[in-house]
Parts: structure tokens; sequence; C-alpha cells
DNA sequence: CCCACGTGAGACACGATTGTCTCACTCTGG
DNA sequence: CCAGAGTGAGACAATCGTGTCTCACGTGGG
């Protein structure tokens, strides 16, 4: 049962990763049950987008979590981070796109805790003298989060291969497009 | 008649940038005018999308056109687009979001010339020695287009200041977050 | 003045999607 | 074997956005 949930779940973000107005009729077939039993498990489209949130911010957590931001130099940590994050980039631009998670005064919380702690890593890489001052923590967070959905989606039209996807987002994002002189 | 065509097609692209899911009838509104002459002037919400992704078109070329990409270092060519840009970052985020678009294999060519005329941007920056080659100059268009997106919709939210839009989007894109030894 | 044109307002039907319900089937544990 | 839970399939009404139509208004030119 929970892990039907789970499953369900899954499928589900990975079709609306790809069609994002997809029905509940497609999402149900996706997961190879009826859409009786999907409206068991969800009581509607929102619940369902909602629980996808729930497990967009739970993945990301995770992620954050595996890549400890706290350790070693903020330029690793950013790495690191890209590359955990990597699994959970599709469901992560479906969500970015999903303005109905936005607009109301009422979204998760968990959006801004992640904020936070991400926003804190570039402030720390910014008090270690790795990272410049120009650029504040909040757009260099999402900076990340727009690079990550970017991704995501060259990925899946193949512009970009899926094993790129760490070097592509973790390099732009940290280094940018110059040359560097030394290294 | 000409000008009001023009006049709604902006008034869509302010309130679509907004939110992207707004009813003909409230695109009607924002215009200022009734839902049956936005008919007249667009046979359907499809149409509206297509023309507003004409207009968006136009104003890439238009911007690209200014930014003279030819011309001086590709790294200024790159500033000059990215402040030419802005006016029509808004239309370009609701339009990078309209997934309606891209799906189909009948997608506007004009997107094809844009990224070819860009693409040509970043790998004569490659090739003069100024930009790094290990980042594809695909990629790296795409990340101009998302993080061009990313900064619209922060903008939007307040996160992040208009008249910093330029600096936010080239620097990043350009140099990354870390800190440069040199300069 | 009068007519033609464009417009706004509203009615209407249609399609798509949703949410709810019922019913028959299957499997599993006691 | 049997009871019960869970499921699939389908019917159903309700909702919403859309596209089309009609009609009345007013404005400007002939």
């Amino acid at each position: 049962m929970a892990l039907d949930r789970d499953h369900v779940l899954r499928s589900a973000a990975a079709l609306l990763t790809r069609k994002s107005t997809a029905t509940m009729d497609e999402v149900a077939k996706a997961a190879g049950i009826s859409r009786a039993t999907l409206h068991r498990h969800f009581a509607g489209r929102d619940a369902l987008v909602r629980a996808l949130e729930a497990l967009g911010i739970a993945e990301c957590e995770a992620a954050l979590e595996r890549a400890r931001p706290e350790e070693g130099s903020a330029t690793d940590a950013v790495r690191r981070l890209v590359r955990e994050i990597q699994p959970a980039a599709g469901l992560l631009a479906f969500l970015y796109g999903e303005s109905q998670l936005w607009e109301g005064d009422r979204q998760n919380a968990g959006w801004q805790r992640l904020d936070t702690r991400i926003g804190a890593l570039f402030q720390r890489g910014q008090q270690s003298g790795e990272f410049r001052i120009d650029l504040t923590p909040v757009w260099l967070t999402e900076a990340l989060y727009g690079l990550t959905a970017s991704c995501a989606w060259a990925t899946l039209d193949g512009r970009v291969a899926a094993r790129d996807f760490p070097t592509m987002v973790a390099e732009l994002l940290l280094g940018g497009a110059l040359r560097r002189e030394e290294s």
C-alpha cells in the first residue's frame, strides 16, 4: 500500500516531467492502475501535485543531506549537491514550472527551508572567500534551481547527455563560461 | 487595428507571464476588450500563444541584432545580449514554460535560427580562447535561456531587483560563482 | 440624417476533465 | 470454503474553458 503509493508518485513524476498537462487518466495508466484507484490514493489532481511537491522537497532535502553542505570547501559541496540532486532534477523541473504552487500565499514551507540551507551554503562560500560577493546567495540559489531544470529539460530532448548533467550544471554555476587563466 | 493587436499581444504577454493559465476572458479583460473582440484578433487560445511565440522570437532576434554579436569580444557581446534581452525576459519565461510549443514536431523554426546564432556567439568565444571548451555551445545557449527565465521569475517575486537583472544573469553565466584570483 | 462598421454583452452548445458512484471480479487470510 | 478488502471498468453529473452566434449600442463617414 505504502509501496503502491510511492510507485504511483514516481510514475506520475516521470510522466508529468515530460508532459505537465497529463490527465489523471494518463497518470493512472502510466502507473498501471485505474483512475478509480488513483483517486483512492490522491483525492484529486491538486492533492497529487501537492504530494509530488512534498516528494520533491523530501528528495532535495535528502540530496542536501547526502551532499554534506557544511563539509570541506563550499565549491566541492556545491558539486556534491548537484550530483546528488540529479535524480530529482526531472521532478524539480516539473515543480519549477508549476506556477500553481507559487501564486498562493500558502506555499509549502519546505521550499523556504531548502532555500535557507542552500543559501547558507553559498553564503559560507562567500565568507570563506571562495565565491564572489556581488551575486547574492538568493540569486545563486535560484540559479541552481533554474540550471537544474534547464539541464533536465535539455536532457529529455537529447540536447545534453544525462552523464554530463553534473558537470554542465556545476561547472557553469561555479565557473561560468569564461576560461580561467590559472588552474 | 494593427496597433490594437499589438497592444492586446503585449497585455497578454504581461498577464500570462504572471499567470500562465489565465483564461481567454482574463486575457481579454487585461487588454481592456471583450472576449468577442479578442477572438476576432486571434482565432483561439492556440493562435494567441503562437502569436506570442512569434513576438518573443522577433523580440529576441531584435535584441540579438542590437547586441551586435559579431562585434568586439564575445564576452562583451554576451553582456550586451543579456542587457538587450531583458525587456523580453518575462515573455521568454512564459514561452519557456509552455511545453505545448515544444512537444510537437511542428515547432517554430525561429527558435532554431536563434539557437544557431546564439550558439555561434558562444562558439566564437571558444575559438577566440575567451570561453572554456568543456561546456558545449548548445548547453550555454540553453543556460542563457534558463537563467533569463529564472531571473525574470525571481524579479516578479521581488527576490531580485529588476535593475540587477543584467548583472546577475551575465555575470553568473560568464564568470560563475567562483571568485577570480586575478582581475 | 442614415448607414456601415466595430464593439461589448450575453446566450448557447460542445468538449474535455474531473470527482463520485456502483458493480463485478480477484485474491488472500482465517 | 468463505468473508472481506482492494481493484478495474464503466456510468454519471458537474464544472470549466472554449468557440460560435446573435443582438443592441454608438460612433464616424458619406
